[in-house]
DNA sequence: GTGAAAGCGCTAACAT
DNA sequence: ATGTTAGCGCTTTCAC
């Protein structure tokens, strides 16, 4: 591996003007930086993150901690904030827990604090009081994506008005027998989102007066397949059926509409669905949806955190992201 | 951030002795061993990755190329990926291309040889001849996974076996107008993989004696919503239709699914659809494909890299991952 | 505009 | 079993 002193020697300069001539730093001759470059490419020097990230203290890196990487709004969230490192010349390191508990702790208290990472991305997740207080004390730019983590800053959607919005979605339509297929629970994505959700739903109905069933509240666990299987029986009485279902995520819909297929429930003459994501699937599903735009989210607070740490100042506390209705086909007039 | 200094200083002990006790190394009494761990707990020290990367040479991370993030079969095998080095102490960093041709360049050339990561996996996807031979002349373990990079090791199902199976199984069921939903194209994805599986198509076609029309050879770009417009149009016509689809990857086989449902087609009655991957919509939708495990070859690879970076000894070349044919509701024998 | 030199916080030989 | 010491390859004052 060829070293900064290599180019120097090459070069019969100093390290030190090599190191200032490729960080593009003031106080180089135009025509000794272009030497400089041109040498160093020759000898393919790339200088060494271990020891710049040493001699100044910074990694050049930035920390993503998420709970699983392989589900679509952790890895869209990812995307968007790789971007924005990407053009930055940041790295991102993906802190994951895994669902594993065992692990939790040695991520929370060695390779977060490594000193490996400039800068910390939590992505929501339920966190205990000793985690919530790890992060919080990390002398580093951090930050919450999604749902609110209690005296962490964050980003995110308002998901009680996303909610509100889809449940009015359906109220507008005439519907009144509403059921719900709510997230949360599974590993340790149960943070405040599907809370947030599912009390805005209750509200909403209150709100404009109509009933909440209990038995039309139905554990959809964000997942297709959970969806679809609570969905058989939510749908299965013909008689005591409601009109629509707010899904929490479009995953969940994605199993309602699923399950309404396999029961001939014509989608939207009889039964309206709306979900909250516009997930890729949403649009070649005809699916009407709350969208929200993870990558957006990701992206918008990697640009924060970049901003803090070229600064060295704290930026303004993040509005909300915005969210929007989306209407395609599968929803409709109450008994159309 | 207390260094190790600190730690030492408050044992009275020497520097070397507190890095030999945390690091688990022979030559140290237990009793001392315990009292730093001890106060190295107390006083919250974690060692520095920059230190000690730059001391040892080792950075005890390991990064994965990958053309984008947000993709089912790459945030799956990042999943798996993750899963062992968590195990094994290492940080995780990823390198995505996101479809950024600018951005390329520099990931080859500065990211990935910054002395960052100990070894590298590299998802399978289409590299220049330079960018192969950046990967092949890389000092450290390296391996891709997915489909085959000529020059490089790799670890994957085998995909014409994969595709052969799902043709023949369509072909026992007595199908012989069959379709090709293909994949492929798209930004930097169009590594080996399509064009493996249309070539495993064409030829088990030609061993049955079956004829393969190119007007059935539909574009699905491995995407739900581009297979379904392609699939609604290679179905439209109720006289000359196949009978079975052969889809390259299961998104594309929703997109059919999606197709078929929309046209009337009753399936597997009037029409058959075998995919590759069994995705997690795969068994909510009943949809008979081939299984592969990419967070078994993530982690395979990964443990592969992992077991060279600790004996210093090159693997074995590692066979192919298995792949198994799993059979649900959306095939059935031709015309039933 | 450039160079010399002192670290950054560890690890690894080599001593003891 | 433990301590001493010389780097690892940069960045960053401080001189010139």
């Amino acid at each position: 591996m060829t070293s900064i002193d290599d180019v120097a020697a090459s070069l019969g300069v100093s390290t030190a003007t090599v190191s200032r001539a490729l960080r593009g730093l003031p106080g180089v001759a135009e025509e000794t930086r272009a030497r400089v470059t041109a040498t160093a490419n020759k000898l393919g020097y790339v200088p060494s993150s271990s020891a710049s990230g040493l001699a100044s203290g910074r990694t050049m890196a930035m920390g993503v901690l998420v709970p699983v990487i392989d589900r679509w709004y952790f890895s869209a969230v990812l995307e968007g904030v790789d971007r924005q490192l990407r053009a930055a010349g940041y790295d991102l390191i993906v802190f994951s827990l895994g669902g594993d508990g065992v692990n939790r702790d040695r991520v929370f208290h060695r390779s977060i604090l490594r000193k490996r990472i400039d800068a910390l991305l939590v992505m929501c997740m339920h966190l205990t009081e000793e985690e919530r207080t790890a992060v919080q004390e990390l002398e580093y730019p951090n930050i919450v994506i999604g749902g609110a983590v209690e005296g962490v800053r964050h980003v995110g959607i308002d998901d009680a008005r996303a909610a509100r919005d889809a449940v009015e979605y359906l109220i507008g339509l005439g519907h009144t027998q509403i059921a719900h297929m709510r997230g949360g629970g599974s590993f340790d994505i149960d943070f405040e989102v599907p809370r947030l959700r599912e009390q805005a739903f209750r509200q909403t109905m209150a709100d404009h007066g109509l009933p909440v069933r209990e038995d039309w509240s139905a554990f959809g666990d964000f997942r297709f397949s959970t969806s679809r299987s609570s969905a058989l029986k939510l749908l299965a009485d013909p008689l005591h059926r409601p009109t629509a279902v707010f899904c929490s995520s479009d995953e969940m819909a994605f199993g309602v509409l699923k399950a309404a297929a396999e029961l001939g429930i014509a989608v939207p003459g009889q039964l309206s669905v709306i979900g909250i994501d516009d997930h890729e699937f949403a649009e070649p599903m005809g699916l009407t949806t709350i969208r929200q735009d993870p990558a957006d989210q990701g992206a918008f607070a990697a640009d924060l955190l970049l901003g803090e740490l070229l600064r060295h100042e704290p930026s303004e506390y993040p509005p909300s992201r915005p969210h929007l209705l989306v209407e395609r086909q599968s929803t409709g007039p109450v008994g159309a």
